[in-house]
DNA sequence: ATGAAAGCGCTAACAA
DNA sequence: TTGTTAGCGCTTTCAT
């Protein structure tokens, strides 16, 4: 039908009779026109094959988004600080169409600062919402006056029990620890394994790795049911006993060769490793912060699983901005970030 | 300097006192400007901390680019046909920016279709041009048009010997035959491992997998040196020969176990695989085509090391677009995919 | 060498 | 309910 030329909102008055005005009202919904002429202007744009140009539309409309980015403050190479480089690459393309990104950051480990954050991102007044929701109840708070408010919102890292959400973008956790377990043992008859785990104050809200450590199991339960698994808990606050930890637990279990970790923070033992080596050890981690990769290429960790953090970010902010500018909505609501594995030789272009 | 809102061309007309047409022409070069407005205006625009409006510019002319991709014909379910999803991503954000995307096809095992196809692109004039370099000297002859020409060309997947490029998108093809071996092998001592390779005729250009089987018999020396590596020859125009093969090279050779192929085609080996189960043994190969995915999640193979075609090809096009429509070099010139590992427990989520 | 003016495709106020 | 109009920020003739 369409001509090779490119068919304009004029080509659609031309062929209605209409004018500018409303064929302009009829392609955005915004009603004061007649069932006729609504119809009149749905039937052109369809025969000509008409599709709007995105960029003289915003370039004309003085409408300026705003998103706000909720998460956890950034320390230096922890997990949350892997997200910031997705955050600038948004921030790039969303910059480029006049809109801005917010981040409103908060203390992981603080409810107070969750609800805080809240109130700053409420009263901001955002075209759209990011959210990392480490805080079940205080979340699903702030979700229902999103959903008042109609400004949509798309989780990151893990996703509360709500439906109002446009998009989530994370990690299968279940499966993630299913992977962990086939990377130590390679399903290999493997005797025991130990897996270390971060102590938790009682304030905090659930572990985020439950999923995991049962995928974990699991696995080993269906391909290495022999296998014995023992837990070891440290505390990152206290970096320095960490160490007589590990010598206690080795001390007692000295035929235990390989270690998991479910966290971001598999480099807080691998100080003890290199000091204790021990030839044909298996060690597998989470995540790729700095200190983990320095240790994935000494080879004192054999292999780490990232789940691009940064990537999440990235999309959930694409997928804002997608349907506030361009309205269009994300191709999927759940969506579930490949797990790349990486070892010494493939760490490099990483 | 600048206020909160953005700065526009009109801002250096009035600091200025000259006019939009003066403007514009100092701010693309186009000469036909006093020393001292062209200074003027410099400064104006430093001063205020001026950005162009892409869209709005791209709006405003009448340029459009086109952008040509020279690569083998994508037979259903083969490597090329992997990178058909990146183009048409990039088709997407081409489009949206004017510009326009066109495929120009050849045959891989013939040399004269890649002349050919050559003569087609050069003859569209385009804007700007990805090329998979299959056939070396073609390719040269090719490139020194381009330049002659002044149009800028990517190249993909490999790269000749050259060095007007604007970028390169590729895998590094030695490492990835080190990581395959450490897939294969996981550092244990094996004693020996078959190389499935592909008949070539005479006519073709040289074997692109040189390089990654040097890194893989790197790996087994420096790794595994008691590992004898043997090689079988098949060819993928006669499938039916493929079994009577591998019959007799296992005859001859039963202790063999370990498998590992260095193109796309590990799925051709697959139903002897699952005719002749045995236990423990492991086989890699590359890429993600559906065939090998079914078999990796089958677990006949092992593990799959997935290059991304769809990415080079979408990143290539890219880089031609931000250079010609937004006058961005790329950032780096030599780009090297990352090199995913793919197993069963993973391969989900891709 | 410079300026004026029309227009890219669309939005939104204002009239009618 | 509909049409008219003045831009958004920039490019590109065409005069001057």
């Amino acid at each position: 039908m369409a001509k090779n030329e490119t068919v304009t909102l004029m080509d659609i008055v031309r062929r209605t009779g209409l004018s500018k005005g409303t064929v302009d009202r009829v392609l955005h919904n915004r009603g004061e026109v007649s069932r006729k002429s609504y119809d009149k202007v749905m039937r052109a744009a369809e025969e000509l094959g008409y599709k709007p140009n995105v960029y003289a539309s915003l370039l004309a409309s003085p409408r300026r988004i705003v998103i706000a980015v909720l998460l956890p403050y950034q320390a230096p190479d922890s997990f949350w600080a892997l997200s910031a480089s997705g955050i600038e690459r948004a921030r790039e393309s969303v910059e480029g169409l006049g809109g801005t990104i917010v981040k409103v950051e908060y203390d992981q480990y603080s409810m107070d600062s969750f609800r805080e954050a809240c109130g700053r991102l409420l009263e901001m007044e955002p075209s759209g919402v990011v959210i990392a929701p480490l805080f079940k109840h205080e979340t699903s708070l702030l979700a229902e006056e999103l959903r008042a408010k109609e400004i949509p919102y798309v989780y990151i890292d893990s996703k509360p029990d709500d439906d109002g959400y446009l998009a989530y973008f994370g990690m299968p956790m279940y499966d993630s620890g299913y992977l962990c377990a086939d990377q130590l043992t390679g399903g290999q008859d493997v005797g025991s394994a130990l897996v270390i785990r971060i102590r938790r104050d009682k304030l905090r809200q659930s572990d985020p790795t439950v999923n995991r450590r049962a995928g974990f199991l699991d696995y080993l339960a269906e391909h290495v049911p022999a296998c014995t698994v023992h837990s070891v808990f440290i505390d990152p606050n206290e970096p320095e006993r960490i160490d007589g930890t590990l010598d206690g637990f080795f001390a007692a279990h000295p035929e235990v060769r390989d270690i998991a970790m479910f966290n971001s923070r598999i480099h807080l033992i691998v100080p003890w490793l290199e000091a204790h080596p021990r030839p044909g050890r298996r060690v597998v981690g989470f995540d790729n912060l700095a200190a983990n990769i320095a240790a994935l290429r000494r080879g004192t960790v054999s292999a780490l699983i990232a789940q691009h953090p940064d990537e999440q970010v990235r999309l959930a902010i694409d997928a804002l901005a997608d349907i506030l500018l361009l309205k269009r909505a994300p191709a999927r609501r759940d969506n579930f970030m490949h797990m790349d594995i990486l070892t010494r030789y493939n760490v490099e272009y990483y």
